[in-house]
DNA sequence: ACATCTAGATGTGTTATACATATAGATGAT
DNA sequence: ATCATCTATATGTATAACACATCTAGATGT
């Protein structure tokens, strides 16, 4: 597991996929690696690329990314490397590990099974909704 | 708005439906509401409720489960009395106010749009994870 | 000169769970 | 009888994912 005895977001404290409560309802971290799966960035290209694969409906809090992105540096899930050279402020780029391929498979899984159950919970709405 | 100057957990500070994280990420809140515009329950027949309508796949905790339901009563999205006789531990009975339904129409867009949301990140961590 | 975008960052607050633990009334198994 | 399990409600505490605010600094556009 990635990082000093820290369980994955997507399992709950004995290992399982669970409740999908507390960082199981996260969208930021497996948009980010879904991200740099694609190719290596820094991190405001990330963020725009979160914008793009979600068609706008999802618009990453730049405080929060580049938080996570430390997080996951720690965690040994991604590497960075400051850009030398270019115009503008210093950029740092951005790489998934091995470690970071393997996380999202993990988070497939978890995103997968959090779709359906807001499947059921939606058409459970719709069916009350639609009885008024 | 139910309550004392409390926006809507679907919504964002300035009143629109906007990022899907904190609060916005929620599960438990429709999943009640939905339970109880179907009929009026006690708190232990809205877990199993919510349990049923997700497949087995949530099963809400009871601690936060009666701490909610104690919320939207003081929000006026439920009502509630104790039931009468009967055997066994005493039991409370929950029922949808008007505003309760008002509440679960808002949460219905909030959950369809979150749908999306996370169809769009599952075809596209599907997508980079396919290219291993 | 100012507004806006790019690029990275820290501080603080809120909320939805998760996890633990508790009391109490029943039923079922041994 | 005793214990496990279910039913029914509840409080305490911890964690994590954002939201929101604010900041520095280098560019571009008007």
């Amino acid at each position: 597991m990635p990082g000093q005895g820290r369980r994955r977001r997507c399992e709950a404290a004995d290992g399982t996929h669970r409740q999908l409560g507390r960082g199981r309802g996260a969208l930021l971290e497996p948009a980010v690696l879904a991200a740099l799966a694609d190719s290596e960035a820094h991190g405001y290209d990330v963020r725009k690329s979160i914008e793009d694969m979600t068609s706008g409906l999802v618009s990453a809090d730049s405080g929060g990314l580049y938080r996570l992105l430390r997080r996951l540096e720690d965690d040994g899930v991604v590497v960075s490397t400051w850009v030398e050279g270019g115009s503008g402020p210093q950029r740092r780029e951005y790489a998934l590990t091995a470690e970071g391929r393997e996380l999202l498979a993990h988070w497939l899984d978890h995103l997968r099974e959090r779709e359906r159950v807001l499947s059921l919970l939606v058409a459970a709405v719709e069916r009350v909704v639609a009885k008024d």
